[in-house]
RNA sequence: GGCUGGGUAGCUCAGUUGGUUAGAGCGCAGGACUCAUAAUCCUGAGGUCGGGAGUUCAAAUCUCCCCCCCGCCA
């Protein structure tokens, strides 16, 4: 299994993300994908913006624009603020883009070919003035229950009761506010779930590499009982409802449902990178076509479980066609600020754009995967951010990189040092070393990161533990060849701590690397079996030491975040 | 209301199939060192493991009841 094939949650396109979204998937996703591809697997990393449905649509309406300029906008924003994150997407496609709109059209000819989907009629809100049938949400209204008088078509804000626009008294369209509205008849595409029920089942049975949490949540739906879906909606903002490639009847003015359509976008975005000359698609999505030794994994929030693990099957399985689909999975749950949560609309947090004025990515990319919402909510504060990347990258990495660095520039005249024989210390530095990269490796397979990056600070803690035994600065006074031994050994042990450091910190790393001269090639994940670690650093090689690789983040800084994002 | 997950040192969290004095990081106290971003290293003090009952030679770990927190569903 040398390839890899690595997806997470698609971003809604409905405005920036904040740091909760950030660590629930893309984060992790890309971590993983480093990781892989420092030992040498051929990997597929995927994301893109989920941008149809009527979120999208209504921000847009909101800022006075075309849903479609609204998301070319958006997309851009997203786009860079995860290159800002330094999210290397092998591509980051768009929902909205043709290939997507391709295969999603193919999936409901050949779901409905094999007797998955059929029309049904049924009653839905139509607006007489603004001529449309009104999703959910576009209608508002008294709710029955509560009599609170701004009630969404979907679900009451007031009293969080699950509403059908059908039942509201007095109802009214969000979009003009007109009164003028009556229920009609409509028809939609119905995805017949309760068919697959068998198939999923078996196929969920057959997963191994899936966390309890995930089997269990699809399980629970299953048990249930699989209910039909309608995968059309009443919008113009989606992708068009064709049959055999031609317009529906009846269906000029639906668009498939933006969670129809959302997960197929994993295969989208892989057809618009082949599109655009990276590579060709097929090998990673069809099993027919050397998919098969390809280990997919997904990252996910945990609201996504059930979508990922049971709907998204549904259409891979149904078309009868030889799809990939996952392998493994990984969900999160979710980063809470200051103990609530965070919030788009009451601004609650901060967002990633915002998080890059602050400081740079590696801190927060550091914070969030050391304390990763794994087993549950996880809280993020301003005041434990400081800390974490404090100790942890300033103190522990930083200034060990930077004393030793020094010391050897000053005292040893800036290169690799000859002189010494390993002896017991060092030997019991081997030892130690090769047990801790083997767990290292470890938690980075099986994907708990909170214990990879504790494995990876004690790495980093290992150096100055040992510069503290070692003590070269006594040696140097006494025995030229110990403190060059003690120096060597030290400078191989921060070229280890980078290499293990570039998942997760790939700037910090690459610094570190490129100040030492380590060549591209030797940057790869380390073997716990190569006895050459602490020696691999030819001796007599000139190198700078770097600058300063973290400034701390001061109590005056917390003082004014604090201030600005209300904490 | 139904269902996940969680409730372990001041804080954030680990704790494998039940088994010697319940662990880590931060914080705190003391000491060492002086190469380094007043950094680092060592030592130590902190917990009746949400509450109650039970099973067992033995439970944070299993069973039952109850109380909180997050989320999903209805």
């Amino acid at each position: 299994m040398n390839r890899i094939l690595i997806t997470s949650a698609l971003p809604y396109i409905n405005g920036i993300k904040h740091l909760g979204n950030l660590a629930g998937s893309m984060l992790p996703a890309d971590v993983c994908a480093r990781f892989e591809r420092l030992r040498g697997k051929d990997v597929l990393y995927i994301c893109a913006t989920d941008e149809h449905g009527t979120p999208a649509e209504l921000a847009a309406a909101a800022s006075g624009q075309s849903v479609r300029a609204y998301c070319d906008e958006q997309f851009e924003v997203q786009r860079r603020a995860c290159a800002g994150f330094d999210l290397s997407f092998d591509y980051f496609g768009r929902s909205s883009n043709a290939p997507n709109a391709r295969l999603t059209q193919h999936f409901a000819d050949i779901l409905e070919d094999n007797g998955l989907i059929e029309e049904r009629v049924s009653e839905q809100v139509y607006s007489i003035d603004d001529k449309r049938f009104l999703p959910d949400r576009y209608v508002e209204g008294t709710c029955p229950h509560c009599r609170y008088e701004k009630a969404r078509g979907d679900q009451c804000d007031d009293c969080g009761r699950v509403l059908d626009p059908v039942d509201l008294v007095e109802p009214y369209s969000t979009i003009s506010g007109s009164k003028s509205l009556e229920v009609r008849e409509t028809r939609h595409l119905f995805l017949r779930q309760s068919k697959m029920q068998g198939r999923v089942r078996e196929w969920v049975e057959s997963a191994v590499d899936w966390p309890p949490l995930a089997r269990s949540i699809a399980l629970k739906w299953l048990d249930e009982g699989l209910q039909d879906r309608a995968i059309t909606r009443d919008l113009s903002w989606g992708i068009p409802v064709l049959r055999h490639g031609k317009v529906r009847p009846g269906f000029e003015n639906k668009v498939f449902y933006v969670w129809f359509d959302a997960p197929i976008e994993y295969i989208g975005a892989s057809i618009e990178r082949a599109e655009a000359g990276g590579g060709e698609w097929e090998s990673w999505w069809r099993t027919d076509k050397g998919a098969d030794d390809v280990t997919y994994v997904q990252f996910m929030g945990k609201d996504n479980v059930a979508f990922h693990t049971v709907s998204f099957p549904i259409t891979l399985l149904g078309s009868d066609e030889s799809w990939k689909t996952v392998d493994k999975l990984k969900a999160f749950n979710w980063v809470t600020w200051y103990g609530g949560k965070f919030s788009t609309s009451q601004k609650r947090g901060i967002f990633m754009d915002q998080a890059l004025e602050l400081a740079p990515s590696d801190l927060w990319r550091w914070q969030l995967m050391a304390n990763a919402p794994e087993s549950a909510d996880a809280a993020f504060t301003l005041e434990h951010f400081q800390t974490v990347v404090n100790k942890d990258l300033a103190d522990v990495l930083g200034n060990f990189v930077n004393r030793i660095t020094r010391f050897a520039t000053s005292k040893l005249d800036g290169a690799v040092p000859d002189g010494g024989t390993p002896g017991p210390l060092e030997n019991a530095l081997v030892k130690q070393l090769k047990t801790r990269l083997t767990a290292l490796t470890g938690y980075y397979e099986t994907m708990e990161y909170r214990k990879a990056m504790a494995e990876t600070r004690a790495i980093w803690a290992m150096g100055n533990e040992y510069l503290a035994e070692a003590a070269p600065w006594t040696a140097l006074k006494t025995d030229r060849d110990a403190a060059a031994l003690s120096v060597r050994t030290g400078l191989n042990l921060v070229v280890i701590s980078a290499i293990i450091a570039q998942p997760v910190i790939p700037k910090a790393a690459a610094k570190v690397l490129d100040a030492m001269g380590v060549p591209e090639e030797n940057r790869n994940w380390p073997s716990p079996e190569d006895r050459g670690l602490l020696d691999a650093l030819p001796v007599g090689l000139n190198f700078t030491p770097p600058d300063v690789l973290f400034s701390k983040i001061t109590d005056e800084d917390v003082a004014e975040w604090s201030e600005r994002f209300g904490a």
